[in-house]
DNA sequence: AACATAAGCAACCGCTCCGTT
DNA sequence: CAACGGAGCGGTTGCTTATGT
């Protein structure tokens, strides 16, 4: 026996919503809220709707302060590094954006910017329509950063390694190591917690590092003034976006690090 | 103008997570 | 501790629009 359907399928609107559907839907959130239970809300709202679906027309176009149209340059950046650090975690990186939802940018990688990034493959292209060249401009989604950090949602105590995917290198990379610095040894390594000093930080903080390119058969990842290396390239994800990262050594930075990588002296 | 095809995007589906009982 | 149920998420679908023949 399967789990029981979340609402009365025979008796639920499906498809497009209406413009009736949605004022009816922002004036009720507008005056009682959602009341923490989407569940119940269609049918407090007068709306022949699964719960699931009045969140969904919430969150992805009716919820104010939406962004629509035109994504900036600095907007692919934040994705392509975010892409790159985490993978389709959507959400995720929709919470770096202000304004902009997940389902938006995952249909905004999906159709566009997966392809700027990869420079257009002639199988996917309109059939008619004059072969584009690779974006003469791609390599300013990765600029040479060292350290930029992004908020994540997630409270300082929890782990971050459910955050990065299996296939993903930083899986494979310790999660201690050591560097010099001003003639002394550092310890750094991934801790639980945030780089505040104080603790109880309520966000958990991530700092992009350069993916360094290749040494024999390893991935090299380098930032913040260290150098890690990968012994195992099982990461698989978007092969097409791998090899053109990897071709691009010396313009594509990686991310190496969780700012919770904390320094401490030996 | 009519048709074919690709692109774009809103919405759905099904799964997992997590809080509650 | 297990079962249940709601919220949230990512993948996918399918409709609409744009573009070329």
């Amino acid at each position: 026996m399967g789990r029981a359907p979340c609402c009365d399928k025979a008796n639920v609107k499906k498809g497009p919503w209406s413009p009736e559907e949605d004022t009816k839907l922002k004036e009720f959130i507008d005056k009682n809220g959602t009341g923490g239970n989407w569940i119940a809300l269609p049918q407090k709202a007068g709306l022949k709707r699964c719960g699931k679906s009045c969140r969904l027309r919430w969150l992805n176009y009716l919820r104010p302060n939406l962004k629509h149209g035109e994504f900036s340059e600095e907007e692919d950046r934040i994705i392509c590094n975010l892409f790159a650090a985490i993978g389709s975690r959507w959400s995720i990186i929709a919470s770096q954006l202000p304004g902009r939802t997940d389902n938006d940018i995952k249909n905004y990688w999906n159709t566009k910017l997966k392809k700027k990034l990869l420079g257009i493959t002639s199988t996917s292209q309109r059939k008619t329509k004059p072969q584009q060249p690779a974006d003469p401009d791609q390599h300013l989604l990765f600029p040479s950063i060292t350290h930029q950090e992004i908020h994540l949602p997630t409270v300082g105590s929890q782990s971050l390694a459910p955050l990065i995917p299996d296939q993903h290198p930083l899986q494979h990379l310790p999660y201690h190591g050591t560097r010099e610095s001003n003639g002394s040894m550092i310890t750094f390594g991934i801790d639980q917690g945030c780089s505040s000093s104080e603790g109880n930080c309520s966000t958990t903080q991530l700092n992009y590092g350069n993916y360094g390119g290749m040494k024999d058969d390893r991935l090299i990842f380098s930032g913040g003034g260290f150098e890690i290396e990968s012994t195992e390239l099982e990461y698989n994800y978007e092969e097409e976006l791998k090899q053109l990262l990897i071709s691009n050594t010396t313009i594509s930075p990686w991310i190496l690090s969780l700012n919770s990588i904390t320094d401490y002296k030996n």
